[in-house]
RNA sequence: GGAGGAUUAGCUCAGUGGGAGAGCACUUGCUUGACGUGCAAGGGGUCGGUGGUUCGAAUCCGCCAUUCUCCA
């Protein structure tokens, strides 16, 4: 026996996953087993994982942890995503420090810049994966970018146009300007913001009049091509037809009707800018207007914005504002709060633009999701969240004005565009590449091997489980199903397990610009990866964020110093014992040992059940309660005397229980907190495995003495009345008291068979017990339904308080009386309400009934005292 | 505007039809040979408000309040 007395994270946990890599434990592919199979949300090659990877990937190595042990064919796939616009920002800043860009390197050498630094992240990930000691299955990890996935990708690009869900359109998209690239929708954060209202004057090119214009966006003026009123707008409609100019030009527009002008807004008369508004744009398309642009793809204004041409919108809105009001043209500036569009990537705000890319058209394929779909959402609720955004489904963008990415398989010459794989001679390749989200919800079969129909796709997939964060159920999950329905004919998983995200101490989210985030590793430096796992996975409730908060990732470290210990003590009893010696015979079952295998059996069956339901929340909490509060706190102290003074088998038999009983919790603690349950596991006697991830899963093993073990909880609680009075008394636990109790045969005979452990644990200077007892002396009693029990305390007992406390406890009693009188007394309840319930009630009315009694006497004997 | 979450002990959170729970904090006592990062005992809550369903509601439903998030 060398183990430390504390707990010791780095000397537990160093070396062991590269032990367990290298022995092949991580390794799927076993034909006889049924398999399961998760793949990992693949992360960004950009950089770090922080808490939300590590929640994240914990639940999936906790789940896919078990279902080993279970004896599945468990393929944990690993793998890392691409990420187009975000690594491409940080290869781009790279370039710069290094005084260069990508446009001087050109495609072929940013792309050679591009693979090295993801061959450098992909190693600092692995590193990760290990620390966190992820069982992942190397020999399938794949990348998004792997010629492989890149094939799928150009499968279902090609296979969509195919069938004309693709298509290229020029329309306004949400464009990037830092990162000079379209957006999807989604991409998109729509932020409140204190904007203004500026009401413009348009003059009329025949000097007659002016129409007024309310605008939030008075520098997209340039782009305008017509003014637009309501068909009812009585007062304005002679302007119909009529031209007016934008201000300070001599730039003439047509005023226009139109139904969609909200009247109510401003002042009833709008510009029209079709280049630069998605309204506007179908405006633009019903009346055959023109739709130029006035801003270049960095946001600034380009030549139609004339002397203001090179500044950036708003430099150019801030001048132009100055201008009007010189000029007269602006009547009034009013604030106005509105939504403003922000890049979800770069920050900046979103410019709609005009633009020529590639869509998917989504209504078939939504329609098709919410029809077929067979994913089952863990917390269910989230499913309404995933067909809410289907309903409302709008079509996808999908080219990006990148380098790193999947490059469109469309091929142009002239007029001619050819979408393939292998276009003729004298066809350039589209420029753009695809959204990484496209490949992405290719992710659960592209990594199998599909469009090949290979092993490992025929037999991993459909997976089972996808765990992810709530935040990218549209991103993610929602293009999974479609996509793996309209090209595998299966949703891609049974259940998805959706979680919450991680909070700062004060509720805030995370990020870097606040800097509150947490590194994953900091916390393993400090406290140990099991300690972080354990936290991480088992402190809220699913679907629900999680604050992080040291006090309880210490509080977890004290959890695993508390199993440390008791692996300890354990093994300082066994270590070394031959692995015959830990059958456990039935004939010689004491008390204790048949209260612990009676809370065993009913632990593990409700632990599984919490598993199953991915509750792993109150799967632990229930573990923890075994162990400490009861394994620990009672049976390990009761076994000390029994392996003190036992007869041999006795001696034999009690270990035998712990270890098996301990060996077993090892393993149902194992997909939390693998490196320190496989460091114990290892030294364990009666192992039953090479190591504790490849080992059975525990089953039912055990019969239940429900009856044995109600009367040690009989005398749990007979201990701790007298240790309640002890302390109440100040009686320190050296100094011996006079113990009387009151209780029937069987429970006077249960005290009987546990002398020993009571002796122990109350120090008793006499020890008396029968079916009534009268004191002449002061005593303290503790009255319940099963026995009385009393010390003698002599001057310590105030008969006066002693009066009160019994008083009170008659009056807790009749209460408890009075309500299950109440229940039991009405027909309905008796009729309605479970047997089991009834039975329940009536039992208690007893017990209730009896305490009663006797806290009645103890109340006269007190009273005739004083 | 629509949808959803949260509201339970001082703090952070579980629980979810049938006697209010945990961790931390707090009080008292303890050199019990696994652990003082521990052991023993204890104090502390009209489960946001309100109406309803039910024999019975912290738990289900309606409304209100506060707060957070997503969507438009």
């Amino acid at each position: 026996m060398n183990m430390p007395k504390k707990y010791h994270h780095k000397t537990v946990e160093t070396g062991r996953y590269a032990a367990w890599k290298r022995r092949g434990y991580f390794k799927s592919g076993d034909a006889d087993k049924p398999p399961f199979t998760i793949v990992i949300p693949p992360p960004n090659v950009t950089g770090k994982l922080h808490l939300g990877h590590a929640w994240d990937n914990t639940l999936q190595d906790i789940l896919i942890r078990r279902k080993r042990m279970q004896g599945f064919d468990a393929l944990y796939l690993p793998g890392m995503d691409h990420a187009g616009i975000a690594t491409q920002a940080k290869i781009d800043e790279r370039l710069r420090e290094r005084g260069t860009s990508r446009f001087e390197l050109g495609r072929e050498g940013f792309l050679n810049e591009a693979w090295a630094w993801k061959e450098e992240y992909a190693e600092h990930i692995r590193e990760q994966w290990a620390a966190l000691g992820l069982s992942v299955d190397y020999e399938h990890e794949r990348f998004t970018l792997d010629e492989g996935l890149s094939a799928a990708v150009n499968e279902v690009f090609i296979r969509l146009h195919e069938k004309g869900l693709i298509y290229r359109k020029e329309r306004i998209i949400n464009w990037d300007i830092e990162a000079k690239t379209a957006l999807s929708n989604i991409e998109v954060e729509h932020k409140e913001l204190e904007g203004a209202l500026y009401y413009v004057k348009y003059p009329l090119e025949d000097g007659s009049d002016h129409v007024l214009i309310a605008t939030t966006r008075p520098e997209t003026m340039f782009g305008d091509t017509a003014l637009m009123i309501h068909p009812d707008d009585d007062e304005r409609r002679h302007l119909i037809g009529k031209k007016a100019f934008i201000p300070g030009t001599r730039v003439a527009i047509p005023i226009i009707e139109d139904a969609i002008v909200d009247r109510a807004f401003g002042t009833g008369a709008v510009k029209v800018t079709p280049a630069h508004d998605p309204n506007d744009f179908e405006v633009g398309e019903r009346h055959d207007l023109p739709m130029p642009l006035c801003m270049h793809e960095d946001g600034t204004m380009n030549e139609r914005a004339h002397r203001y041409e090179g500044l950036n919108r708003f430099a150019c809105r801030q001048r132009l504002i100055d201008d009007l009001n010189h000029a007269g043209l602006l009547v009034k500036t009013e604030k106005h709060v509105h939504s403003v569009g922000h890049s979800e990537r770069t920050g900046v705000v979103v410019e709609p633009r005009l633009s020529m890319q590639w869509f998917v058209d989504m209504t078939p394929l939504a329609e098709k999701a919410l029809s077929d779909s067979t994913a089952a959402f863990v917390p269910p609720r989230f499913e309404k969240i995933f067909r809410r955004w289907m309903e409302n489904i709008q079509d996808w963008c999908i080219s990006r004005q990148l380098w790193w990415g999947h490059r469109i398989p469309a091929y142009y010459k002239g007029e001619d565009i050819y979408v393939g794989n292998n276009p003729p001679e004298g066809y350039t390749q589209d420029e753009d590449v695809l959204d990484t989200w496209f490949s992405s919800a290719l992710w659960p079969f592209s990594t199998l091997g599909w469009p090949e129909r290979t092993e490992a796709y025929q037999r991993y997939y459909p997976t089972d489980v996808m765990v992810t964060g709530y935040d990218i159920i549209f991103f993610w999950v929602a293009r999974m199903i479609f996509q793996g329905l309209e090209f595998t004919g299966k949703t891609p998983f049974k259940h998805v397990l959706i979680h919450g995200l991680i909070r700062d101490d004060q509720g805030r989210k995370m990020s870097k610009s606040l800097g509150n985030g947490v590194d994953p590793m900091d916390v393993r430096e400090a406290y140990g990866m099991d300690t972080l796992r354990y936290y991480l996975t088992t402190n809220s409730a699913p679907g629900q964020d999680l604050r992080f908060e040291f006090d309880k990732v210490e509080s977890s470290w004290n959890y695993i110093n508390k199993i440390w210990n008791i692996s300890r003590f354990i093994l300082m009893h066994v270590e070394g014992d031959d692995a015959q010696s830990f059958t456990i015979n039935d004939d010689a079952l004491t008390l204790k040992d048949k209260w612990i295998l009676t809370l065993y059996e009913e632990t593990l069956e409700r632990v599984d059940e919490l598993y199953e339901r991915f509750e792993f929340g109150e799967a632990a909490k229930k573990l923890y309660t075994f162990i400490w509060d009861e394994f620990a706190s009672w049976y390990i102290e009761a076994a000390k005397l029994t392996l003190q003074q036992g007869d041999a088998e006795i001696v034999r038999n009690t270990k035998a229980i712990v270890a098996t009983v301990w060996r077993d919790m090892l393993k149902l603690l194992h997909p939390f907190m693998p490196f320190v349950t496989d460091a114990i596991y290892e030294r364990l006697p009666n192992k039953d495995a090479e190591a504790i991830m490849i080992s059975p899963w525990p089953t039912s093993r055990f019969t239940k003495h429900p009856r044995d073990a109600r009367a040690f909880e009989t005398m749990k609680t007979l201990i701790g009345r007298v240790r309640n009075i002890r302390n109440e008394y100040h009686v320190p636990p050296s100094k011996p008291i006079d113990i009387r109790v009151e209780a029937a045969a069987d429970v006077r005979d249960t005290m009987h068979r546990i002398r020993d452990f009571i002796d122990r644990t109350l120090n008793p200077a006499s020890f008396n017990a029968a079916d009534k007892i009268t004191h002449d002396d002061e005593v303290i009693t503790a009255t319940e339904a099963a026995f009385t029990v009393s010390v003698p305390l002599g001057s310590l007992v105030d008969i006066d308080a002693e009066i009160t406390k019994t008083k009170e406890a008659i009056e807790r009693v009749d209460k408890e009386i009075a309500r299950a009188q109440g229940m039991l007394s009405n027909p309905n309840f008796v009729e309605k309400a479970p047997a089991t319930k009834v039975e329940e009630e009536r039992r208690k009315l007893e017990d209730y009934k009896a305490q009663q009694a006797k806290l009645k006497n103890r109340l006269d004997t007190l009273e005739s005292h004083v």
